[in-house]
DNA sequence: GCAGTTTATTTGTGATCACATATTAAGGGG
DNA sequence: CCCCTTAATATGTGATCACAAATAAACTGC
């Protein structure tokens, strides 16, 4: 049974899909390594059924591939799908800053430094799961204050393509120090410089290309 | 029972997904219309089973909405979410048309010109929901020379969610001339001028946002 | 006639099962 | 020792069912 993901009142389906989805993001999946409906169901201690649903929604979201024969797999990275993935977040990420920024307070702006102090810790700490939740969630509530759901839910599922694979790449990393597009970006929210946000936002997009050189699987 | 789509060895579920996505897309539901599993199990004639995974994918991909009650209806189009989808588009199929571009081979282009002949075809005769279709297969098939599968699937998402309201607009249009990006894109492509090819594409996609005023849902 | 309440009906959810196929393990021939 | 065949096992798929909640319908009182 997966950690502390509490089980309040929320569908068996959802909560199975919120646990696996974790686990993946967490980079508890090798990449290519299968997941099976029954496997799945015993160990959450439920039916096949919200296990099903589970699965599929995850494929359908890209977050797992899927064999010509049915079997759900956690998805390989190659650098081709790596590149076209980090162009579409250079592209909507910094659309995304532009909006948020003129929508920034001293609240959201408070919430990120904490945020931005944790990731160091867990860099710190070579704790590269960690890290890429950590980062997810700082990106995911700068993008918040963007108010523009249908471009998050976007930008979202394209993270979620690509976390397992990040995982694998700051577990390659260890505690090596990289630039700190976070603090940057915090400091240009406080300036109210869009621009700057944006341009931050990008040069930390295509720091991910970089670090993730060598990381890909073949093919 | 929906139109001509064979039922080859595919599996049910996804069989039951095309033939509710091709409605969908076609218009076939009105935004805010609900669509009950039992109700297309028993329309086509299969169990609730694959019926309840094809909903849920098309959920996943918002191609559908789900009420907190789990209800599954055909989406509402708000002005704000398509202006958002419509900048993403923006930022995303220029992309693609720029990769495209170079991989533009003479079969391509005159598969290109038949599309878009028959879409002059379904303009003039006012068939709403064929031009949308067609419009879809036009874009699809340029960007399918990009050879960017995860950009593609992106962008392909998007259309699937504004494809039913864009049924709606060129419905309300009638037989109304609109400007031919497509001659300009296939003009380009010619001249193998990958940077007028990416304006075509994106004066198309602003094309649409003009469209569309006026036929948005409340709130 | 109408608003609030109660009853009926519909609907999503989760579980269990049979079946066909895919995957893996075992066995045998070169 | 390796490859091909064959048996055993595991897995996805689709169907059916019971249950609880939500929606729609009927009804009552005013």
């Amino acid at each position: 049974m997966d950690a502390n993901t509490p089980r309040a009142g929320i569908p068996t389906h959802d909560w199975v899909y919120r646990t696996l989805r974790r686990r993946i993001m967490g980079g508890g999946l090798a990449p290519g390594e299968a997941v099976t409906l029954r496997g799945l169901a015993t160990e959450l201690a439920v039916s096949m059924t919200p296990a099903r649903e589970a699965v599929r929604r995850l494929v359908a979201e890209r977050a797992l591939e899927m064999t010509p024969t049915g079997r759900a797999m956690a998805p390989r990275m190659t650098r081709a799908r790596f590149e076209e993935l980090t162009e579409a977040r250079e592209l909507l990420e910094p659309a995304l800053a532009l909006r948020a920024a003129p929508n920034a307070g001293k609240p959201l702006i408070s919430r990120l430094k904490t945020l931005d102090s944790r990731l160091d810790d867990h860099m710190a700490t070579g704790d590269a799961a960690a890290y890429v939740e950590g980062n997810a969630i700082f990106h995911a509530t700068l993008y918040e204050a963007a108010e523009a759901p249908a471009l998050s839910a976007l930008v979202e599922s394209i993270w979620l393509q690509t976390g397992p694979f990040m995982r694998v790449v700051y577990g390659r990393l260890g505690t090596q120090n990289l630039a700190d597009y976070h603090a940057a970006a915090i400091s240009a929210l406080t300036r109210r410089d869009a621009a700057a946000l944006a341009q931050a936002v990008r040069a930390d997009v295509r720091q991910a290309l970089t670090l993730a050189e060598g990381a890909f699987d073949p093919a």
